[in-house]
This record gives C-alpha cells, structure tokens and sequence, in this order.
DNA sequence: GCTACATTGTGCTCGCGTGCGCAATCACAG
DNA sequence: CTGTGATTGCGCACGCGAGCACAATGTAGC
C-alpha cells in the first residue's frame, strides 16, 4: 500500500472527522457517505475515494460506523495523543491565539511562548511565562517540541521560521502575512483571514454598491 | 474574453499583490516572473499564466512594471475600493477579530457588530455599540453591506450564515469550526486554524516523539 | 435460507490546472 | 539601424484528482 496519498485528501480527513464527532454526539451510529455528503458539501464518491486510500471502514448495505470510523481517522491522522506547541509573537495577535479556546479540546496545547521584545518577554500570559527568542532552540531540543505558531510582523516572520525549522519544528502554524521558506520535510499551513477577504472581493465587486 | 477563471487564480492574485506591495516599498521599479516566482515558492510560467487571464502587463526582455501591476491587480480584485463589514459574535473570538489590525489598512473595516447574547448587546467594543442579531436585516439592507464575518459558536453558525445571506450578503468569512451551507452565489471562506493543524500531524506523527 | 434492497469499494474516464517550450517582442548597445 | 540577450504570452501536452457506474457484499425481512 505504498500509493502516494494525495495532500487533498489529507485536508478533507480533519474535517470528516469533525463532522463525525458532531454525529456521535448526536447520536448516530450508522452514517452513509450519502449523508454525510451532503451535511459536508462533497459527493460521497469523494468520501469513499478518500477513505479507501486507508482501508475499508464500510458495510456495504449498511454505511460507516460513526464510532468506529472517527477512531480510524483520529489514528490516521495523528490525533489521538496531545500536541505541544510553541508560541512565537506575543503581541495583540499572540494573546489572542492564546485566549482562544478551540486548540485545547483537541489535544493542542502551547507550552511555550516567545517574544523578541524585551518589554514582553518575562511576562506572563496565561499561565506562561514569556522568554526571549535566543532561548528558543535550546528549549524546542529539550523539550522536543514539534509544532510552532508564527504571530510577529511579516518582516520577522521568515527569521523566525528559520529558527523554528533549525530547531526540529516538523509543522508550522503561520500568521504572518508572508509566503515561508521551508525545506520539503516541514509542513506550513497560513492562516491568513485578508487574503481569503481580497479574493472574494473579486468576485462580489460588481455587486456592491460601495459604502459610504 | 468571456473566459471562465480558474478559482484557484483568483485565490493567487492577492498573493501576487502582497509580494508587489512589499516590493514596491523596496524601491524595486520592475520584477521578473522568475523572481517574483522565487519569492513565493511558485513557478514563473504559472504567474504568467496567471495573469494572461486578465491581460498583457508585462515587456519581454524587462518584466513587469511593480507600480502598474500592483494596480491592475488590485482594480481586478476589487481592491481600490473601502469595504464595509460586518460581526457577528462578539464572544471573546469576536473581540480579537475586531481589535486585529490587519483588516484596516487593506481596505476593510468592521462598521457593525451583532450578538445574540443580551449580556453583550449594548456594550461597546472598539467604539462599536452591540446590536442584536434580530436587527442584522434591517442594518444590512439599509447600509448595503455586503460582507460578514461569523464567530459565533459552530452549533449557531448556520443560523447566522442564512440570516446574512438572506440579508444579502455575498462574501462570508467564517471562523466558526463547521461546514457552511449557501446559495450559489455566495462565497465563503473559512479560518479554521485546527484543521490546518489536524491535517499537518498526519505528516508528522511517526517522526514526533510524544509530549510528556 | 432465500430474496430484495441498500451502500460500499474501485476501475475507468473525463476535465482541468500546471508547466513546458518556443515564437514574438522589447530594450539596449554599438 | 541592426544585432544580441532577456523575458513575456501562449499553444499544447501531460498528469492528477473528481466523479461515474457497476460489481461486490452485507442487511433485513419473510
């Protein structure tokens, strides 16, 4: 089974996934690609085209079992330990990703947190006491840390990457408004909220009546 | 030219106008696909391809003029114009978006904000006053304003998504952790920094000692 | 246990996006 | 004004991902 899996169907898993927690809290057992499709937005030949890439998950007649298929995916894709995750950019923008919520009840933690301003480091934020960027690698080795989150200006950013990456980072979480460096063995995924605006805008411009 | 454009190159543009931003405040006059496609980490011929949907910008033996295609780029994307937003979902996700200063000096601002919880409604962020979301139909149609952004809770998100739709908006960025259902004619793009991260693990779970 | 029905798993085709390769074209030097 | 060098614009081919369509297979009812 040494078939090279597509990075598409690597995106679409998660948020199978996703979809079937929701289902098994809501009590479902039993799903069909058919329905889930269509709660999803894809055809279900994709669904079934995507899962066959790992096994057979289904009973023909019948469809997936919720439990068992969330399983399957939560193994595939990595997610049934916890993530440590470091934090670089404690500005506005890296409060607010440590406010927020949503990394934890899914096995992402930040156990870290770094900032090249002297004024921000040594302080604390929520819980973490903030050091300064030189200490970086030493503390990525020790602590064998995998995942970074980039949130300082874009003209850092790449800098920062460099380090991440020299200091074993394998996956990088990037809110810097740039396009990354990396060698092919580290993953960046951008999180970019004015870039997605500036490509709709294209489509919705002849529409609009500008605002006043 | 009633050429049907690729989605994925209208999703590239924004990118190609960020690089000539930053190289125009360089002091660079002119730049190659080969260069510009350096930078970005994609091919010169897809650039070029690119942009031949829209027009000839370019010289052979120069390149293209830095100041005239950052233009034609951005009268293409609609971005010569202010665009008017609005929230909805003034949680603590909310507030963070709201206070991001990425959307202002690209054009967009968030002149209204919603939220369905009465402890919320009436308080003030930012100098915007809370409005219940009974009233987004009105304010919408009457302001014209033809973007949302969600950050409610997922289990609200679709409520929400059709109140603005059927208020007539046409772009929706979403940040709430599902997956949108809308007409046609309404684009959608989500922020959903746990996915990105759900699918890089997969790349990198053997490789990763785990977290103690 | 047999029949009818539903749904999976997958071989195959089709369409589209990516990138190659080259002719067309422009700048500049002499 | 002609030759040289560089880079664009674009026709074309290739490859890959999406979805069709059907055989395989499990379920449930009788």
């Amino acid at each position: 089974m040494p078939v090279e899996i597509p990075e598409v169907v690597i995106d679409r898993l998660p948020v199978y996934a996703r979809a079937l927690e929701l289902l098994d809290r809501q009590g479902h057992a039993i799903i069909s690609s058919q329905e889930l499709g269509d709660q999803l937005g894809v055809t279900p030949a994709q669904i079934r085209k995507d899962l066959s890439y790992f096994g057979r998950f289904g009973k023909q007649g019948r469809g997936y079992n919720v439990k068992r298929l969330l399983e399957e995916l939560r193994e595939i894709l990595g997610l049934t330990r916890q993530w440590a995750m470091v934090l670089v950019g404690v500005g506005k923008l890296g409060r607010a990703i440590v406010a927020y919520g949503g990394f934890t009840p899914q096995g992402f933690r930040i156990v870290e947190a770094f900032d090249a301003d002297p004024a921000i480091v040594g302080g604390e934020v929520d819980g973490l006491v903030v050091k300064p960027v030189d200490k970086l690698p030493e503390v990525l080795q020790r602590r064998k840390i995998g995942i970074g989150i980039v949130a300082v200006p874009a003209a850092k950013a790449q800098e920062v990457i460099d380090i991440l990456v020299e200091s074993g980072v394998r996956a990088i979480l990037n809110y810097a408004p740039m396009a990354p460096h990396v060698p092919p063995n580290v993953w960046v995924k951008d999180i970019d909220p004015v870039l997605a605006l500036q490509s709709m805008t294209f489509y919705i411009k002849n529409l609009e009546i500008p605002a006043k």
